[in-house]
DNA sequence: ATATATGGCCCC
DNA sequence: GGGCCATATATC
């Protein structure tokens, strides 16, 4: 006896376990863990992975499963054991972690029929539905009027079964091919048979016999002038014979890759590599923090680590920020290892994406480079993890399963035991306290590769030029220095910290802002609609023409931060040309590579726009980075807001003079004197660090406490100020001395799409039964959470504190 | 998540 | 008791 146990697709924790079928006979050779089935699930059919094989169930009644949907397992052993893992430790889904493991269309989606199994009359409604048909979508039914019931008794009369369908989203690319269908001889001989007109079919036998290799219809055509008619006519007459060929849809084919060889290490260069070598030679499970400052060469160490790995013959994972995916970075990689690459990031199109997967999955590929999610890619025999810009917070996924790429990479490298690099010019606190601990191996890259000097730095103090006069959003120095740039036919990145600018309405009367209906918050202006729209939920409403609270007329309403500065910018510096590149502009699929294009090609003077432009990028006519207000973020209820101005001021300063020319930095800020500004202008990040050590010690905060942050939403305000007052309660009785809780408070969005939101924090040193207590929380409230009306986010170490 | 069982209410 | 709805419950 064969038995499966399946997870399956039902995303709740009532079914958060495995369920037991027995496998049919025919299925008992081929079926292995970590295939996907169907399985009869009460009356549905539904789809779910088999994490396991067995001889025996503590059940005696089992149903067999339905059907094998692979033919290789889509996730490992290893992946399924990692997935478990993941789910246990972030309180999510087994099925949800499975799913995030997978390209998007190897989910499943349900479909429902209604069949019809007697010719006797239904009901006269019954009858107008199926108009002579003899089956009929569930959908149709649904969107007709009739009541359940009504169907209910045709089915338990069995006039009428219900048949469950689950199809998954694959769709392989195909392509046309054609070949001869005849000896070359034979050939020879049809083309001599044919009549004088048939000149085009002679060409194109004439083409096989030189070129007797497969070939595409399209390009076969194209390349003989012809028409698919001279193809299907002589593949009529057996002469050719066209098949379907699977391919791979290659994003990047149009672009002409060139080749790269590996550059001669610095000293310190191969300091840096040394020990990680060793590491990858003697399969050793460390932990390594590379520290370099921008420009010190620390790609070229993964890649030259990478081709160590790749010559034992083992694989590698590289994750870098999805924003800093761009081309030039994938460029790098394809350069270096060629085909031996899979890139993975939000930019591709599912189908492209599954392709990507496949490479890897199938061992075409020893290399990938990805955002977050690929840190699951379901190689085999990994030989390094390399996580750059570590500090980055995008590699945490902020729903569920609500996991850090950094901590599934140290546990997959445990598995494999590998290497783990993590590296970054500005590492998070918590990774560099680590380093200093000796948990992690700190290797440090100080100098610039090219031995250019870092960027001099100049801060300008925003409140002295309101005093002066100047009520623009940009100082007399960046003006100068813009214009200087321009004349000199250098270019300029002008950054903007989106949140530290207004976007929303306000009177100029009596200072009424206007507010979403459904939750806590302005409403954010768009210009291009010219109305007024919710960020949380999709609430959306015209502008007002008058105050509704004191019914003035004189609104006042700004664009995007982005669309302002631009404004403005072209009103004070009309001769330059601006890319501006921020959510709006990059909406479109390929666009944001289209604008940094432009850039490089020196279509434009100045590029304006977010974070986004703050990453990865490297223009050798960049001399001028101008940061427009550095302090924006500075003032977030969040521990963190000091180190990511950090971070951010230190990305930004990277931009300028990579290459020959020298680079002039200015910050803008309303803070000069704040540490974070002060040490970024000065590249030092022991120095911060030391400080702000220092202050994350005195308030408690990582990395000297662990933290969980509890999100309680309820409609009803009373019920949730109820809930999370009673976990706090909860939990202050299991918690050990040194742990404390806080709380509850109104989330810094009290209110969301009508729910109101409140708050608990945990934080603790040393908590090892911290998991099981938070899950008989949760278990507590599993009626309440099951019928809708509660929802509990439960976040292990969070980044966003909303 | 969702099909089905269960319980209650109304009406004849 | 049957029709009809809302709610509870199990799903190998």
């Amino acid at each position: 006896m064969k038995i499966a146990s399946v997870i399956v697709d039902v995303p709740t924790s009532a079914t958060n376990q495995t369920y037991d079928y027995l496998v049919p006979e025919k299925y008992h050779e081929i079926i292995a863990p970590g295939m996907r089935v169907t399985v009869p699930f009460g009356p549905r059919k539904i789809m779910g992975f088999v994490v396991e094989l067995k001889g025996e169930s503590h059940l005696t009644k089992l149903k067999e499963l339905h059907e094998v949907l692979d033919i290789t397992p889509v996730l490992t052993e290893e992946l399924l054991h990692l997935g478990k893992s993941v789910a246990n430790k972030t309180l999510s889904l087994y099925i949800t972690v499975f799913q995030t493991m997978l390209p998007q269309v190897l989910k499943s989606h349900y479909t429902k029929d209604l069949v019809r199994e007697t010719d006797e009359f239904l009901t006269p409604e019954l009858e107008d539905l199926f108009a002579g048909r003899e089956s009929i979508s569930f959908e149709a039914f649904t969107a007709s009027s009739i009541s359940y019931y009504q169907l209910q008794k045709q089915i338990e009369a069995g006039n009428i079964t219900v048949y469950y369908h689950v199809k998954s989203r694959i769709t392989k690319k195909q392509l046309t091919m054609v070949q001869l269908d005849v000896s070359e001889m034979r050939a020879m001989e049809a083309q001599e048979d044919l009549t004088k007109q048939a000149k085009k079919q002679k060409e194109l036998i004439q083409y096989f016999i030189d070129h007797p290799e497969p070939i595409e219809q399209a390009k076969l055509i194209k390349q003989l002038h012809t028409s698919a008619q001279t193809v299907k006519t002589l593949e009529s007459k057996g002469i050719i014979k066209t098949f379907q060929q699977e391919v791979f849809r290659d994003p990047y084919k149009n672009q002409p890759i060139e080749r790269t060889e590996a550059f001669e290490l610095t000293d310190e260069q191969t300091q840096a590599m040394a020990p990680i070598v060793d590491a990858i030679n003697e399969n050793e499970n460390n932990v390594f923090l590379l520290h370099g400052v921008t420009g010190s060469g620390k790609t070229e160490v993964y890649l030259q680590s990478i081709q160590h790995v790749i010559s034992k013959g083992q694989e590698a994972i590289v994750l870098v920020p999805e924003i800093s995916l761009t081309p030039q970075m994938v460029r790098r990689f394809k350069g270096r290892f060629g085909s031996n690459v899979a890139v993975m990031h939000s930019g591709l199109s599912a189908g492209e994406k599954y392709d990507e997967w496949r490479k890897i999955q199938q061992k075409q590929v020893q290399v990938v480079v990805g955002a977050r999610s690929a840190i699951f890619a379901p190689f085999t025999n990994i030989g390094i993890f390399i996580i750059d810009e570590e500090h980055e917070t995008t590699y945490k996924q902020e729903d569920q399963p609500r996991y850090h790429a950094r901590d599934v990479a140290i546990e997959r490298a445990g598995n494999h035991r590998c290497p783990v690099v993590l590296g970054s010019a500005t590492p998070s606190l918590e990774s560099y306290a680590r380093a200093k601990k000796g948990v992690y191996k700190l290797l440090t890259l100080a100098s610039r590769t090219n031995h250019q000097k870092m960027p001099s730095v100049e801060i300008v103090d925003m409140r002295e030029e309101l005093h002066a006069g100047n009520r623009t959003m940009f100082s007399t120095s960046l003006m100068e220095n813009m214009k200087a740039c321009m004349e000199r036919g250098e270019q300029i990145v002008l950054l903007l910290n989106r949140r530290g600018y207004s976007t929303f309405v306000m009177c100029r009367d009596c200072g009424h802002v206007a507010e979403c209906p459904h939750c806590d918050i302005a409403l954010t202006y768009h210009k291009k609609t010219h109305r007024l729209k919710c960020h949380y939920c999709s609430y959306e409403q015209a502008v007002p023409e008058h105050c509704p609270s004191c019914d003035s007329d004189l609104i006042r309403y700004f664009g995007t931060g982005t669309q302002r500065v631009e404004e403005s910018l072209t009103k004070l510096l009309p001769e330059a040309r601006v890319i501006r590149m921020d959510v709006d502009t990059t909406r479109k699929k390929g666009s944001h590579e289209k604008l940094l294009k432009q850039f490089s090609e020196k279509k434009a003077d100045i590029l304006l726009g977010t974070q986004m432009i703050a990453k990865g990028l490297d223009f050798k006519d960049v001399t001028l980075v101008g940061v427009l207000s550095a302090d924006a973020m500075l003032h977030l209820p969040d521990f963190r807001a000091s180190e990511r101005t950090f971070q951010l001021l230190t990305q930004v300063s990277g931009r300028a003079g990579r290459h020959e020319l020298t680079g002039k930095v200015i910050v803008q800020t309303y803070t000069p004197e704040h540490y974070s500004v002060t040490y970024a202008a000065d590249h030092n990040f022991l120095d911060f660090y030391q400080h702000e050590m220092a202050v994350r010690k005195a308030f408690q905060y990582p990395p000297f406490v662990f933290l969980v942050l509890i999100t309680v939403s309820h409609e009803n305000h009373v019920r949730a100020v109820q809930v999370s007052g009673e976990i706090v309660k909860q939990l202050s009785g299991f918690v050990s001395q040194g742990t404390t809780i806080l709380g509850p408070t109104p989330s810094t969005i009290a209110r969301i799409k009508d729910r109101y939101r409140y708050q608990c924090m945990i934080k603790y040193k040393h908590e090892p039964e911290l998991i099981r207590y938070l899950e008989h929380i949760q278990s507590t409230y599993a009626e309440e959470i099951r019928k809708q009306e509660l929802q509990l986010f439960i976040d292990m170490q969070p980044y966003y504190m909303m």
